[in-house]
DNA sequence: CCTATTTCATAATCTAGCTTATTTTTTGTT
DNA sequence: AACAAAAAATAAGCTAGATTATGAAATAGG
């Protein structure tokens, strides 16, 4: 059930003797999203950050111009949220939004603060698990800079295999920072050799 | 001292008692680099975080084509490291230089571990200062998607307005991601206007 | 099952930023 | 002060990727 799917998930980080798990169990509750339904939207105060059970979120930011540029996709075992909004408390700078029926668990900052006391070393989880995509993130940067749009396309390929099967291409070419009509181009090429 | 300008900045994010803080003391020790002194190279494992003190450190990445694309530049009050392979102990994907003379103070991964152990509060510091950087992180890669290299000159003098007297202009192109000659051109058209 | 709406493909034209090359200015060294 | 080396400025021509447009194919809803 989903909840012990978020409690596996955690004691793959950390040791959780009986008490802290019920205490964890206690606590958090699963919640269900339909298609195109929003976690938070762009302007809003993020309140929760989210974990994925099943299904996919996108996080993307709207610019000036109206165009979209995704930020992540978040799947099944992942974490999804408007991270700067949730810390501050101010608007969000992303819209989160469930592009699968998407079932999952949300924090909110009580509920985060009280679990930090109550357990101090989930910090030491979400310490690691904010290096990992930071990392992440700061190897997207480079690659922005350093790749061509078809190199980047194939690395998210092998990166996320299973994900250009879930996703529109339009939102894949937001998330590469190209227009859907020149990873259409990209795409046949590729196919023609 | 540059140990409590550490210690000031630890307890910027959390208290600590003098049984904390004399451990701490304990453990650390300041270390100086020169000019074009290397942190980490690329291709070696990086073995250690750092905390600078005073002086400026640039982490680039050098690619396939021999180009420098600068990921991050550290001043005064902030860490330097190669996150990811410090993480994994796999070799470098950065070079992290001194562009100024540089006082810092090192953790290598042992000390880190020793100091989440025996003062497990440092978790909390560490998650709150990385979750920051992962926000800055996404923020610049969507800025790379949706705005022109002009606009990203102008944040980038923004944000860090005394950065820009420090650092030579090519280093600045290689963190905006565009070449040298570009942002002359463009520092030119803001003069002439 | 049919229609409407999204999504994807293809192609012509256009531009921000790159490349290459030359000159000037600044910085560092003896 | 003088020389060398690095950094910055300027400019002409060139491409990766954008924009605009049009049609085909796939999804979804009634």
């Amino acid at each position: 059930m989903s909840k012990d799917i978020f409690l596996g998930y955690i004691k793959k980080h950390i040791d959780l003797n009986e008490n802290e798990e019920s205490i964890i169990l206690s606590k958090i509750k699963e919640r269900k999203y339909l298609k195109n339904q929003f976690l938070v939207q762009q302007g809003d105060v993020c309140r929760y950050i989210c974990f994925i059970v099943s299904g996919c979120v996108r996080s993307y930011h709207i610019d000036d111009d109206g165009n979209e540029h995704t930020v992540s996709f978040s799947i099944e075992n992942w974490w999804s949220s408007d991270m700067g909004s949730f810390i501050t408390q101010k608007p969000a700078d992303y819209n989160v939004e469930c592009i699968e029926p998407t079932s999952l668990i949300q924090f909110d900052s009580v509920l985060m603060e009280e679990l930090y006391k109550t357990i101090p070393k989930l910090e030491r989880v979400f310490r690691i698990i904010t290096q990992n995509a930071l990392v992440s993130a700061q190897r997207r940067v480079v690659n922005t800079f350093s790749k061509t749009a078809r190199e980047r396309f194939e690395i998210f390929r092998e990166n996320y295999p299973e994900l250009e099967q879930r996703i529109p291409q339009y939102m894949i070419a937001s998330y590469l920072g190209v227009t859907k009509e020149f990873l259409s181009k990209i795409k046949g090429q590729i196919a023609r050799e």
